[in-house]
DNA sequence: ACATGAATTTAGAATCATTCTAAATGCTAT
DNA sequence: ATAGCATTTAGAATGATTCTAAATTCATGT
């Protein structure tokens, strides 16, 4: 949880002007963690009376993106999904229902070789499947 | 590699009648590493003088996606890529070239924990960055 | 304050991968 | 042969994203 002082100083730090929309944005993405759509996004700020552009949303998402704040999460070729960047995390997703879980990975302790690898930027797991909730309905 | 016959044999034991388009398909999937797009597949049977529409294309591959011999892979929300599923292996994504490097994974080695999961069904790791062959030109 | 120019936001058009639809073709069994 | 079903097909429809050009906001110098 950071209060927007802290979301302006962050943005800032990446060489960001710290606009109305953006803080608007970033606010959310902080205290969003269900990877939300693009219209999720919009639809729910648009609800809390903070009506943003589509376009408005796309471009920051993608600035965002680029300096290194959010990342894409691409689970299909429907909708992309944003994920706030904190620590390194993996993901897994539940077929059934479409909840995407966090889960902790320690990558650095997982010893994975890629030979073609010549620097690494970001580091992505998924594991996809029947989460436990809805194991138990049957 | 695998002649028409133990491909024919392959369709049959998923469950899927081995029509001429989907000889031709699975035939080109499984001698192709390069994870093409649909577009490269159409274009590259089309090539080959084996005109497949686009439509049977996408049919065809949802289906042996459906069936468990092929997985799509979603690297950006452009175009999906499209693996034959052999062993079950990583994934490395070069951003300058966009070359995609299967990598050798043993996930049952891991000892990843997903607290949230009931049952698995795929296993996904994409690590992102600059391919060694890019680094060294510069 | 005010004017100027740059950055940001915006609405709507354009793009394009994918899905849908409905017709055509090909197979199988009687 | 024929009926019935599966498969293939072309083209239209869909919809997320990107593009474009205009409007607005912001910062700076006078």
């Amino acid at each position: 949880m950071k209060n927007f002082a802290e979301l302006t100083m962050l943005l800032e730090s990446k060489g960001i002007k710290p606009s109305l929309q953006r803080l608007l944005l970033l606010n959310y993405m902080n205290s969003c963690h269900v990877h939300p759509t693009v219209e999720q996004i919009y639809a729910d700020l648009a609800a809390q009376g903070q009506a943003l552009s589509k376009a408005t949303v796309y471009n920051t998402l993608t600035l965002f993106v680029k300096k290194g704040i959010l990342r894409i999460v691409y689970l299909d070729n429907n909708e992309a999904r944003y994920d706030i960047l904190t620590n390194d995390h993996g993901h897994f997703v539940c077929e059934c229902c479409g909840a995407i879980y966090d889960e902790p990975v320690e990558f650095d302790q997982l010893n994975l070789q890629f030979p073609e690898a010549g620097s690494i930027r970001q580091r992505d797991i998924f594991y996809r499947g029947v989460c436990k909730r809805c194991k138990d309905k049957g």
